[in-house]
DNA sequence: CCGCATCCCCAAAGATACTG
DNA sequence: CAGTATCTTTGGGGATGCGG
């Protein structure tokens, strides 16, 4: 796409991840690296030529890079680069906005959108604690890490740490007790572990202001 | 444009304002309404069909209102709704990771860029400040006011209180200035009032974390 | 003038098929 | 699995023109 051609700041970040599904497949990455499959199947009617041009554009924009697995691995991914991280105060900011739509969210949930909700809307709580927690959804895994009232980790796939407790359950379900609309006790959710953990993680995730 | 079907709070956001030229509407808003002719002049390569079309839908998707003045004014101008006011820190978080680019801003630079740099990066100091600053380049004339080291207003046009110190002078000029990286003495820049209230304001934009 | 609507042309997006 | 090739459709860029 063109570049609109002013000095403008805000403008000069629309030409690196202004184009349309640029953003949508960085929000892909954020929680990790992904396959060319991976995005494709996580971004319907992006469509196989538009998905790769825009890898291009972004990897020629310094905003991600392709790494090449090493054998026996063998597999292509995406990954942020430093910059392409630094983006995370305009992601929050953009699902803030969104939120606060007027009119309703509509379309289908993921997993990772769930997840995402907790480090968009977490915030470091009166006291400190520190714990690794593990969310299962599906056959997707999560771990988040809280070290002093602070979300410094939020990945996908398994960890190295043992988690103090684990969440697991199907996605409407997990969903439901993370956004805090239905108690953990009468979800259809395992939990093991230490339940206190939880409510501390719980009671971290603001959604008001 | 077709919506992205996703019930992501980012992707409803992209809905709304993610096509191309939509937010740099909406940031030609930030410092109060425009006119269809004020909107197409400081965005050069926009065309009137996009341009109209632009307007419409985010008029319809509740971001900004079209507003017919009175007679003798008789003419219509876009401001921002409530919900359009509030993609405030989006802007704010789009410009300082485009301000991190490693590749340079080029292109030109606008009055308004320059004026918005200030909210972008403007800090609450040590010590609360209470002032008006008037800054006048080229034609055009901006108002900014501070209330207890808060940016309270930052608006185009005149204002009714006298200020506490006006800025004016060619826009490079003036831009050198609010940036540090001329001093105001050997700029070629007019300065009326307190001087002291303008170290105050340069002292509180803080542009390296 | 200001605020668009129309028209034409090209570039980009969507969809499908196919290949190293 | 990771894309490329191809086709169709849509949308953007640019110029002109028209009504208020």
């Amino acid at each position: 796409m063109k570049s609109y051609g002013q000095a403008c700041p805000v403008a000069h970040a629309l030409d690196a991840v202004g184009d349309r599904w640029s953003l949508l497949v960085l929000r892909e990455l954020r929680l990790g690296p992904r396959r060319y499959t991976d995005l494709a199947a996580a971004l319907p009617g992006v469509g196989p030529s538009v998905l790769s041009q825009r890898l291009r554009d972004l990897e020629a924009g310094g905003v991600l890079e392709r790494r090449t697995l090493p054998p026996p691995a063998a597999a292509v991914v995406y990954a942020l680069t430093g910059w392409g991280a630094e983006l995370e105060p305009v992601f929050r900011a953009l699902a803030r906005w969104g939120m606060g739509s007027p009119q309703p969210l509509r379309g289908s949930v993921s997993a990772d959108s769930v997840m995402l909700g907790l480090r968009t809307f977490f915030r470091r709580g009166a006291q400190p604690w520190t714990a690794v927690v593990e969310v299962r959804v599906g056959r997707e895994v999560y771990v988040l890490r809280v070290v002093d009232g602070e979300l410094t980790e939020l990945v996908r796939g398994a960890h190295a740490d043992s988690p103090d407790v684990t969440l697991g359950g199907p996605l409407t379900e997990v969903a439901a007790v993370l956004a805090g609309t239905v108690a953990v006790g009468s979800a259809a959710v395992t939990l093991d572990g230490d339940a206190a953990v939880l409510d501390l993680l719980l009671a971290s995730v603001v959604r008001s202001p």
